[in-house]
DNA sequence: CGGGCAATTGAAACTGCTCAACCGCCGTGG
DNA sequence: CCACGGCGGTTGAGCAGTTTCAATTGCCCG
């Protein structure tokens, strides 16, 4: 197997294990971020418990009912948290990109699965594991626990934007989160769909649509496909205002 | 002040922590719950660091941009977390009950506030007393995990409901959430009014008593102000389908 | 008994959804 | 090489569920 291959590669050392990578693992390389950590961390205690796995676009990572013993940290690409009902309406958690984190209370031990959105490369690590490296080294519990921390703060985001904002507030705040955290100073390529961004913002795909198109008309973004370009973030901003008072 | 008067009862040993409660911490007093680990952690470990506190109905806990350094656990009444707009929306996050506990990261640092719902006695613990406390002794940390893996839990449920359920699911839902925690077997005492209950769900108030009427028509519920007697669960868990699906 | 507040009900307005058509791109296969 | 089909995205029209606005009821408490 791929796994028993990527472990041996791993465990020989520091280097191997950036190597097991494919790339160095250097946070400058666009797309691929991989956690702080692993530079405070000796390689000893760290390499024995990495595993690489690389997901196609739409692939499962973990399955809707699944509770996996393992975390995952993402080091390039997109992942989508999913919940399917049989009557084909669907909820996504969040999105998570390159430097994100999460295991099975994140995505509420069988309420959510992941997919992949875009093709992704993810470290794979047992969650006990894990768990014994965060026990001896405070660096690795600093970083999951800012990590939760952050989690929590997104989720609590989203409740607000779930319960009380409008469609076009919504929009907005998506545009802006999505800047934020893919930033390229105000150019955005949207990793994911417009079903996707629907079920994310508790829309229809229809309604997403129309709200961009409303943006663009406005002179607020330019729209190219899955790229998009934002011209006046002001714009953005007073229509996510609610999200701010 | 109170405060100190409340230190020193609960610093002088076990049973006038229990006493300083004004009531012995049995479990099954109706209403009041005290935390698990108040009967493993050892006392001299864990009487330094609690106080509790009383808060009237409506009476703020935690301010909407506090971050504070308190942890809070709810021995008997009702909080919700909530946070406001300018231009009135609001949003509750949850309603903790006897036996939840919340602290700054829950709340999501500076995003909610906490108001008690009805009279309400917490325990307060200083957060880093509340740390240090968890890493000697194993029960209390455990405890706190599962704390903290079910409020994950049920926040990914809200943002289902939220994003993706009709209000008359909601509404179920909600007198379902409330059998289970407050459960006196099909009878529920609802500490929250109207305004609660909608802006927990992300409706209005008018849409929250056209559901609850509705119920009401059909046999299912029937309504007495705060309280709700449930004839025909099955009845609820049919209007909330689509959340098992 | 009256004031005030929460809850309820009714009617109209509106936001967002549903259904449908259409566009443009791209890969495939004749 | 081009026609075709599929898919993702966009736009339009009508509809439905929820909100808004307004009025009324019921209850608690002074």
């Amino acid at each position: 197997m791929e796994d028993r291959h990527g472990i041996q590669e791993m465990t020989a050392g520091y280097g191997r294990f950036e190597s097991a990578t494919g790339r160095p693992a250097d946070p400058s390389v666009p797309g691929e971020r991989f956690p702080a950590f692993a530079r405070c961390a000796s390689p000893d205690l760290l390499l024995p418990v990495f595993r690489i796995r690389q997901y196609r676009r739409q692939e499962e990572i973990v399955a809707q009912e699944g509770v996996p013993d393992f975390a995952f940290w993402i080091v390039s690409g997109c992942v989508r948290t999913v919940r399917q009902w049989r009557d084909g309406r669907r909820q996504i958690g969040e999105f998570l990109m390159a430097g994100d984190l999460f295991d099975r209370d994140d995505i509420g031990r069988g309420r959510f699965g992941a997919e992949a959105v875009s093709p992704t490369r993810a470290l794979c690590v047992r969650v006990s594991a894990l768990q014994e490296l965060a026990a001896r080294q405070p660096c690795v519990a600093i970083e999951l626990r800012q990590h939760a921390v952050d989690r929590m703060r997104r989720t609590l985001d989203r409740l607000i934007l779930l319960g009380r904002m409008t469609a076009s507030e919504r929009i907005a705040c998506f545009l802006i989160e999505m800047n934020e955290r893919l930033g390229a100073e105000g150019t955005i390529d949207l990793p994911m769909n417009r079903t996707d961004i629907a079920d994310y913002l508790g829309l229809t795909i229809e309604t997403v649509c129309r709200g961009l198109a409303v943006l663009r008309q406005r002179g607020a973004i330019a729209i190219d496909r899955s790229r998009i370009t934002i011209f006046d973030r002001c714009a953005l901003e007073r229509a996510e205002r609610g999200y701010l008072n």
